[in-house]
DNA sequence: AAATACGTCAACCGCGCGAAG
DNA sequence: TCTTCGCGCGGTTGACGTATT
């Protein structure tokens, strides 16, 4: 026996609202408040379901509601909170201003997923269709560097100046923002396993609210620390030995991109953990082990003391591609035109946390003498 | 000009969750 | 502890507008 219906529908209107019962619905809520949608029809005068006249409200008639067609600045950050939530329309519409989980996903389902198919991304992943995606991801970097693909910020912009090599990607694993338990304003869980429920999140969060930390797991967001495998420059470059400091460029980047509606991670920066889980994820594959390999971010088991996790265990991480670039000179890019060969980059020597020349200690390092710059700007999403 | 195909998006639907009883 | 209720979500539908044949 199913669950009985939302309300009686006998003799109630569907469809398209006409003019005369948005004007009763608005009227309604503007003396009486939001909320009590089963009891909302029968006061407000309408014949209409509780739960049409709840979605009617939020997705039109709210004062709030921004009209007009999606902007090239909220289409990236829509297809950037998609690669990090899924289909997680109503989080994703909390960060975009004015616009509903309604309109956001059905742009993406007429348009955003379509745009990233022409880029051979995949639209529910957003890694490339294409099997030996890795090696392709790379060609893609290099036919950017031709003007002809693909947006590109300043940044990459001033890099292809000087690039005339882009080195293997890699397969980067990073947490999305429900294993980092990151969340917006700077507000993040830590530990857990499970996402909060998302019943829990959906209600405490109204549109364009911080989510609010509903327990202790949910930690403030601590200084960022220095990439753990090097000298971090101030420009989301890292000289890194591992991935996972690639990963903590990411996040940095991430942090401090754009605005401060987007995601919040400063706080782990210190927490990436780095292992290589080529051989065992059988998801994801380092061709070259030699350069790099996989590496999964993810504090919860190293705070646990637990083992690594398989990545497809763990289907909510999100994989990203970074290069490392050089000019012709053999020299990496370190911090926008400034350019180091790679033999003068510093090279840390343990897992262990090191102490440098001016007694700052790092973060524990990988042992890797292929020390390389990963920029993230050179970077594409799967 | 008519028929058809396609694209868009408002609205509907069923499900899952937390709160309340 | 169990049941019911109310809400909010993501997936899907279908009406409508536009483009193409």
């Amino acid at each position: 026996m199913g669950r009985a219906p939302c309300c009686a529908k006998v003799g109630l209107n569907k469809g398209a609202w006409s003019a005369e019962e948005d004007s009763l619905l608005g009227k309604y809520i503007q003396t009486h408040g939001e909320g009590n949608w089963r009891s909302l029809p029968k006061k407000a005068g309408l014949r209409r379901c509780g739960k049409s006249c709840r979605l009617r409200w939020l997705n039109y008639l709210r004062p709030c509601i921004k009209r007009g067609n999606i902007t090239a600045d909220e289409e990236e950050l829509i297809i950037r909170m998609h690669a990090l939530l899924g289909n997680r329309w109503s989080i994703i519409a909390g960060r975009v201003p004015g616009r509903t989980d309604n309109e956001i996903k059905n742009y993406w389902n007429t348009n955003l997923s379509k745009k990233l198919a022409v880029r051979g991304i995949d639209p529910k992943t957003h890694k490339k269709v294409t099997t030996d995606s890795i090696n392709r991801a790379s060609d893609r970097f290099n036919q950017r560097k031709g003007g002809k693909l693909y947006d590109c910020s300043q940044r990459s912009q001033r890099l292809e100046r000087n690039v005339v090599r882009a080195g293997q990607s890699t397969g980067l694993v990073i947490p999305n923002v429900h294993n980092l338990k990151a969340d917006l304003k700077g507000q993040y869980i830590a530990g857990s396993r499970e996402i909060q429920s998302s019943n829990s999140i959906r209600s405490s969060s109204p549109i364009n609210t911080p989510i609010q930390p509903k327990s202790n797991d949910f930690m403030q967001p601590q200084p960022v620390v220095s990439s753990d495998a090097g000298k971090q420059t101030d420009d989301s470059t890292v000289y890194c030995s591992s991935d996972s400091a690639a990963s903590c460029a990411l996040i940095d980047h991430l942090s401090s991109e754009d605005d401060d509606q987007y995601l919040s991670l400063e706080g782990n920066s210190n927490e990436c953990y780095s292992h290589t889980v080529a051989e065992e994820s059988g998801t994801l594959k380092s061709s070259n082990p030699q350069t790099h390999s996989e590496a999964i971010c993810d504090s919860r088991e190293r705070d646990n003391g637990g083992p690594v996790q398989k990545h497809d265990q763990f289907p909510e991480y999100d994989v990203f591609s970074f290069f490392d670039v050089r000019n012709a000179e053999n020299e990496i890019c370190c911090n926008d035109d400034q350019w180091v060969h790679e033999q003068e980059m510093p090279q840390l020597h343990s897992w262990d946390n090191q102490i440098d020349d001016q007694g700052k200690e790092h973060f524990g390092s990988h042992v890797n003498n292929d020390v390389t710059a990963m920029s993230w700007e050179a970077s594409f999403w799967f």
